[in-house]
DNA sequence: TTGAAAGCGCTAACAG
DNA sequence: CTGTTAGCGCTTTCAA
């Protein structure tokens, strides 16, 4: 480990001051053009790094970023990531990640890591068993936040979503479209937010399109593969079961399918699914699942830009809140499409 | 933005000086507890945060580690990272994450990046354009650097891998044993040290079970969906077609799937077809693929690791480069299942 | 156009 | 057991 060369090795080879280096290399106006190319020369022979930490003390300024999401294993946060790191560090940030397994005590401790860290701004995603929101609201106070898709209600933050509510409409009209008229819903957890405005998108279609609300129609789960299958194992086993089922991820509409096909009825003729978060398998598997796009790397990318914002704005307190909602798509696939058999 | 708390503000407070803080709060011995807990109190209420900018600088350690991967959609990245995270944040380090798009440059440009954020070390993943490696001999010889899945030989660098050559020869093993004889594979390039590997396995496993190694049985390209596709056609239209495929990757395996299907041939009866990786979709889709596991997570704890024994020695040029090499498993899913059918 | 000096927040000798 | 002092590498007034 040979010592690094610091401004101070390429002030004395040049018999100059550190800070007429500093200001060479930071392109000051009030220095000699000789200089500043004698400097960045002596600079490279030397294999010069500026040292952050350094730099960071000084200014008040770490150049970091951090992301928090409860996982980085799920393609909808690894690809938010992706959409976010690539913006962040266009504009000179490193990006800190950390996830918070859904765990409210991992989620507070991460963020505190970030502030040690001296990050300069956090980009999260609320933990699943986060129920409440104070550590939030405190890093607010002083630090640029912005939430995206797992948000809470607060006025005073920045946060990037879908139209969730407008999505599960989507997804309702769809159905209702293809002919099916008994619409069950395996929702998540209404203590989220995306789940909350799924359910009440689900609930208002109906209502738009004069079906009525059954409340054995709609089960609150983990939204995972399993869950999907059990809950469609309880919707078929109900005296009059539903003809169409939407699920709020495509998990739980991929769960679902299998309970469906493993009692030999078909999908879509016998019954139609919706899933929500277009995943990488979603257009892979038979049947293709119908889905409604959240446009992950988007959302990432928004959130990012969202960040900068706040960051370059000179007075952060009055930085208004941001609030994006983006517009998501429905996509149609196999799993619902039965009006095109009926059309052959 | 309150200005932040500082060791002097909570020394001031208590009427002690910083170094007294400073000692207390990393609890040195000869300090009296009374102290301790005062000065630890006094930092609660005052909502006091280490600087670790400052701290840092201080002691010549950033407590960061920089992973690099190619990108981190591909959920064989996503899931390595969230291993190493996991790893690392244990350890107290915080992780820097940025991808190289399989960019020489962006790789080199990231790379710089970690320097001067003054990292502790870095864990990456060859970019698949870099066919030089200067630059990450040059980061070697300062920085403790652990380098997975796309590794390049050279014997002073820690690596972690799966050996490539045994998967592949395991997924050989499988064809012949479901009884197919006229074995082909779609590579990925053969500069990208594992798939050099698994071309070398592939064709070590002919000659073990005395089949005759052909060269138009085997095309190097780009390990997508669509490249998986054209290649499948080339080898169907030939005058004596494969009966089974080997694909160095699940998408390549999918793509050739989709081909195979749609000139109406049968898997696994016609053709049997073997992936590499195990991604996410590969048990869903149909027929499931059947294919190499790569164990992504444990690829990324391991790294994690490896990295954290050379982080703790106390002199690295002395610690001895750690070679991992993870045994692969095979996977048996419809798409290659020939046997079952023949048995029932 | 450059130099001198102070300081960002913290730690680590060395005194006391 | 606690205080004094110096300094990590860099930037930034203020002088010259």
């Amino acid at each position: 480990m040979k010592k690094k060369t610091t401004i101070l090795d390429i002030a004395s080879k040049l018999g100059i001051t550190p800070s007429a280096v500093s200001k060479a290399l930071s392109n000051h106006p009030r220095i000699s053009s000789e200089t500043k190319k004698a400097v960045i020369e002596m600079g490279e022979s030397l294999g010069y790094k500026p040292n952050y930490m350094a730099t960071g003390l000084r200014k008040g300024k770490s150049g970091l970023v951090g992301m928090l999401v409860p996982g980085i294993h799920y393609s909808f946060f690894a690809t938010a990531i992706k959409g976010a790191e690539e913006i962040l560090s266009q504009h000179g940030y490193s990006v800190l990640i950390a996830q918070s397994k859904d765990s409210y005590e991992v989620e507070k401790k991460q963020l505190e890591g970030f502030l040690r860290a001296q990050v300069e701004g956090i980009i999260s995603s609320v933990a699943m068993n986060s129920k409440t929101y104070q550590h939030y609201r405190a890093i607010a106070e002083d630090t640029p936040l912005v939430l995206f898709d797992r948000t809470y209600d607060d006025e005073n933050i920045s946060t990037v979503t879908i139209d969730d509510f407008g999505g599960a409409v989507k997804a309702v009209d769809h159905l209702v479209e293809m002919g099916y008229k008994k619409i069950a819903h395996i929702a998540g957890y209404s203590h989220v937010l995306p789940f909350k405005k799924r359910i009440e998108g689900y609930k208002s279609a109906l209502a738009k399109h004069g079906l009525t609300f059954r409340k054995d129609f709609i089960f609150q789960c983990a939204p995972n593969n399993d869950e999907g299958t059990q809950v469609a194992n309880k919707l078929l086993d109900m005296e009059k079961p539903p003809d169409a089922i939407f699920a709020s991820s495509d998990y739980l509409a991929y769960g679902a399918i299998k309970a469906i096909m493993d009692r030999g009825l078909k999908i879509p003729e016998d019954i139609g699914v919706v899933g929500f978060s277009n995943e990488e398998f979603s257009s892979r598997v038979s049947p293709s699942i119908t889905t409604i796009d959240q446009y992950s790397e988007v959302m990432g990318s928004t959130a990012a830009r969202s960040l900068i914002v706040q960051l370059s704005s000179d007075n952060q307190k009055e930085a208004v809140p941001q609030r994006h909602i983006l517009t998501p798509k429905l996509i149609v696939r196999n799993s619902s499409l039965r009006k095109v058999l009926v059309t052959i």
